[in-house]
DNA sequence: CGTCTTATTGAGTTTAATCAAAGGGTGTGG
DNA sequence: CCACACCCTTTGATTAAACTCAATAAGACG
């Protein structure tokens, strides 16, 4: 959920609280007294099932809000993965802009909309493709939310390969494995842990079978 | 998205239309000028693919809406899947309603939310479950929506194996499979053609895992 | 420099998909 | 009423993909 910007006066009086790395914006059952905008550092939401299994539901980066369109409480954790800064909107204040300008009230529900679609999208990714093209998807994704997806650029990729797997609904090994041969295939580099570089944008693509998710 | 009668006097002019088995209510990229409530029958939901797979993203009884929540234009098919009787509602009269009465914004925020919500555990349904575990968990929510679930009553499943298949993100012999090692199992009787019975219904919860995706 | 965590690689197993064929209703026409 | 055809479903055999278990390698950090 992103571009909040056309609020306006709606909050101007938000405070910025820093995160320290993997500390916790909001626990699942939380009440939802606020929401919060990350302004600079990347958010991670899951839940952890009583089996253990954890699902990793969204990433946030800048500009996007976690905590919006939940009930009366929180429906599952979130934390951060780095040090983080994050804008604390009052649930109090949307109410109020809503009021005040009902054309608001129609946005949001479009925005409401955006993020039906996207976790449907998400789930066809989720149980239609292959590991390959899951990660395919997920990199271009990445690549999307810092720049255009850039050939030779080192792009960074914050988040550590089980929270990668846990996203897609692969375990490590297969990640580990399908970017080993995503490299092998000279599609792409990893230069670095936390950064990869796209070498072949059209092969890359190619492996995400472009139209589902790479949105 | 269910329990819109607290609409009230907004809707009292809605229109209710029938529609013939397998034809549509509406489109992917036909404005969304309507929305629809089922009064009698099931829809489904889904999204067609270039290489032709088909994903089913929702099935609707009656009480539930559709088309509601996207955004000027439908993001995906909906037909019927037998003779259905749909109440047809305006968008107009929608957001005429939110204008006057701010709180309805509020309720159709939590609805939204509630959709997402929805998605949420279906996605984890689609990537962290085994075949069994996700029909079990279909045949629990279909139960769910003709009564509670009930031992020995003989409860409709009106969508042919493709439709569950396509909604699960199985196979149809993988869903025959599952359903006819169930009956093996003595978990349900399948009677008829559009039909079954839960037979053990705490096994049926244990195959499902119950809390996710039962609710 | 050594320890600890995270990532990669390898071998074997499991699950569901695929390919293929047979069974069972339903409806139509003789 | 029976026979046939059609569609949907079930069942069987094989294959492929990803998971599990296990070991090694590579960074990060004190």
């Amino acid at each position: 959920m992103r571009q909040m910007s056309w609020m306006g006066s709606a909050i101007d009086r938000d405070s910025v609280r820093t995160f320290a790395p993997f500390s916790p914006i909001f626990h699942e059952g939380d009440s939802t007294a606020e929401f919060f905008e990350i302004v600079q550092g990347v958010a991670r939401s899951y839940k952890i099932f009583p089996d253990g299994r954890r699902q990793i539901i969204a990433f946030a980066f800048p500009g996007d809000i976690v905590g919006f369109g939940h009930g009366s409480t929180y429906r599952f954790d979130c934390d951060v993965i780095e040090k983080t800064h994050v804008k604390v909107i009052p649930r109090s204040s949307l109410l109020l802009a809503m009021r005040n300008r009902p054309e608001l009230s129609e946005k949001l529900l479009d925005m409401a909309a955006e993020a039906v679609a996207g976790m449907q999208d998400h789930s066809i990714l989720l149980c239609r493709k292959s590991a390959i093209e899951r990660i395919a998807s997920f990199l271009l994704r990445m690549a999307s939310r810092q720049s255009a997806p850039v050939v030779g650029k080192r792009l960074s990729l914050p988040m550590c390969r089980v929270d990668i797997a846990d996203f897609l609904g692969l375990t490590i090994e297969t990640v580990s494995r399908s970017l080993t041969k995503m490299r092998t295939m000279r599609v792409i580099d990893l230069p670095d842990r936390g950064g990869f570089v796209i070498r072949d944008l059209v092969k890359l693509l190619l492996l995400a079978e472009s139209e589902i998710g790479s949105a």
